[in-house]
RNA sequence: CGCGGGAUGGAGCAGUCCGGUAGCUCGUCAGGCUCAUAACCUGAAGGUCGCAGGUUCAAAUCCUGCUCCCGCAACCA
């Protein structure tokens, strides 16, 4: 069976993330990797946490925290979500590893050996007061265009002008307000993503097959404007990884660190070695060197469309730049964002449904099959509770939870906690067994294809399908003139809860493990033949009929939460 | 003229590349069933596909112009 390397866009580990960040890259990569695991494929599905920068050490500063511990704490917070959320990670690493250190200096050396890299001197603004260089985001000061007073130094948010900053009037600080600044001249790398540009964009035209948002996306970053630029990868921060060549010191880079985006992505290969490290894997670089087994390794990446550019343009031409034989991405698979009732969620502000929130009103599954079979893959969608409440408590609870009531409390009150015997399929069996392996080749395809919407909605459409076949079954009927007949009924339905157990798996991990232990399935195995997996439990099995799979949610409930959540955090 | 994505019945989406009189889920209405979480199953009503032109025997689908929404615009990540 062949081999996939998967990875999530890394969460900043700023807070607690919220639904939109949640949907737009680790869930759909853990839907994918639970997948392929089922199916037989080896997996390796990778994620961490992007720590360095500036909003980290600010964050950090405003809860009077050290930064490192500040980072730890929030780290475990996040793992401890991701399990809430089942986000089945192989390892859940962090980018401030000593190995992502190591890696992250070595890359850099190599892009020096290379030519790859410019010594360049900029002019910054330095505040005084806070002891630290400024991002243009965090100088605010009045728009020389509108009179806006909070414009930030890259761009004035009421008139859209883009500015530098010290155009603004009265600049000051964001993070202090102090109006003591002064411009200092400070040297930085440049990684010459330029003299790569050739190379990247053979590179993207052979993608053929990936997403338009992902491709336009790149095509316009090397093509703007003259084409791609090259781009800073150093900072003047404390908290980071420290600018070395290799292992060797870098002259006059000293208090510098690199900037975050480019050792992020560098953590999806560190991170492979950390899960070595820490006992889980025994070669990390049979996932990453092509030189070391990687080059049957088909690579995906999850992230959403803010990401794009990085993994496109900015990594690549980090792997290239090395010279190398590093595995590069074959598949990019990104997201629009999922808006909240009318606006965006947002971290800053606190608008939205945060990870911790939603898991201490409702058990996983809820968010995962709304989440999943709502995710924007083409356009920007929206999450109302109205919508929530509603398509939840009808696939959930009332398509698929309901038939694995009405056939286990059938069979329990007419034939008791076993499989019945008795009977022999006949025509209306042929036609749900050709039926339900139509719909599980389409249900592959599209999780082939990682089109979850379609994917989902075939899932759909197979629960669906158990429940006509009841309808038109009718074993209640068929139990007074013809009981065998009514076991057969029975027999088929009891082993297609455990069919929905198997293969509605990736997407609600917890109701299908209590459908299977109900069942009292000893594998779950995918099934590659329908008719042969509906034989799979035989006369006489014991099973016991299960709690409700999903609670409704009430109106109560949905209006007490529209208020809860309907404000800031 | 900065760039990209989107605009399809009340809601959410598919169809647009390779033109042939619009499809799915929810909701609504009616009927059926009674095993089940007042659930399930069947049927119906409802749209001329953002706007205005054009090409064509024929356009949601191709071309031109415009409007609106979302995102990006490289020292936020």
């Amino acid at each position: 069976m062949s081999r996939t390397l998967i990875t999530s866009a890394i969460p900043y580990i700023n807070g607690i993330k919220h639904l939109g960040n949640l949907i737009g890259s680790q869930l759909p990569a853990d839907l994918y990797a639970r997948y392929l695991r089922a199916r037989g494929h080896e997996v390796l599905f990778l994620c961490a946490t992007d720590e360095h920068g500036t909003p980290t050490e600010l964050a950090a500063a405003e809860a009077g925290r050290d930064v490192a511990d500040y980072c730890a704490e929030m780290h475990a917070e996040q793992a401890r979500l991701s399990e809430g959320f089942r986000l089945s990670f192989d390892h859940f690493g962090r980018s401030s590893s000593p190995q992502n250190q190591e890696l992250t200096q070595h890359f850099a050396g190599k892009l020096d050996e290379n030519g790859l890299i410019h010594e360049v001197f900029e002019e910054q603004l330095y505040s005084v007061a806070d002891n630290r260089f400024l991002p243009d985001r965090y100088v605010q000061g009045t728009c020389p265009n509108c009179g806006y007073e909070h414009a930030r130094g890259d761009q004035c948010e009421n008139c859209t002008k883009q500015l530098n900053p010290t155009e603004l009037i009265n600049p000051r600080s964001a993070i202090s307000g102090s109006a003591d600044l002064e411009v200092r001249k400070t040297k930085h790398l440049h990684l010459r993503q330029s003299a790569m540009r050739e190379k990247l964009d053979a590179w993207i035209d052979e993608k053929s097959d990936w997403p338009t948002l992902t491709t336009s996306i790149a095509k316009k970053w090397l093509h703007d404007e003259g084409g791609i630029k090259d781009r800073g990868i150093t900072r003047d921060l404390d908290w980071g990884v420290p600018v070395k060549k290799g292992g060797g010191e870098w002259p006059g880079m000293e208090d510098k660190v690199f900037y975050v985006w480019f050792d992020a992505p560098i953590e999806y290969i560190s991170c492979a070695r950390e899960w070595v490290d820490a006992g889980k894997g025994d070669d990390w670089e049979r996932w990453w060197r092509t030189d070391k087994g990687a080059d049957d390794v088909r690579y995906v990446q999850f992230m959403g469309k803010d990401n794009v550019p990085f993994h496109t343009i900015s990594f690549p031409a980090t792997i290239m730049g090395s010279g190398e034989p590093w595995k590069l991405v074959d598949y990019i698979k990104s997201f629009n964002y999922l808006n909240y009732d009318g606006g965006q969620f947002s971290t800053s502000r606190g608008r939205g449904i945060f990870m911790d929130q939603a898991l201490g009103i409702l058990p996983p599954d809820y968010w995962r099959w709304w989440l999943l079979s709502h995710v924007p893959e083409t356009s920007d969608s929206a999450f109302t509770w109205e919508n929530f409440q509603l398509s939840v408590n009808k696939d959930l609870a009332d398509v698929l939870g309901n038939f694995a009531s009405r056939v286990t409390k059938f069979c329990a009150s007419k034939f008791g906690e076993a499989v019945p015997e008795g009977g022999a399929p006949g025509a209306v069996e042929e036609a749900l067994i050709s039926r339900l392996s139509e719909g599980m080749a389409e249900y592959e395809r599209h999780m082939d294809d990682i089109s979850i919407r379609k994917a989902s909605s075939a899932l759909r459409a197979l629960w669906v399908a158990g429940n006509e076949y009841l309808q038109s079954a009718a074993p209640w009927a068929a139990f007074k003139e013809d009981p065998e007949r009514a076991a057969c009924i029975t027999r088929l339905s009891l082993n297609l809860i455990r069919f929905y157990g198997v293969i509605s798996a990736p997407f609600i991990p917890d109701a299908s493990s209590a459908m299977l232990s109900s069942m009292r399935a000893e594998d779950a195995e995918w099934p590659s033949n329908v008719s042969e997996s509906l034989n799979t439990l035989r006369p006489g099995h014991g099973f016991s009929v299960p709690d409700n799979l999903f609670r409704k949610i009430t109106d109560e409930q949905r209006e007490d939460w529209e208020t809860r959540f309907g404000g800031e955090r």
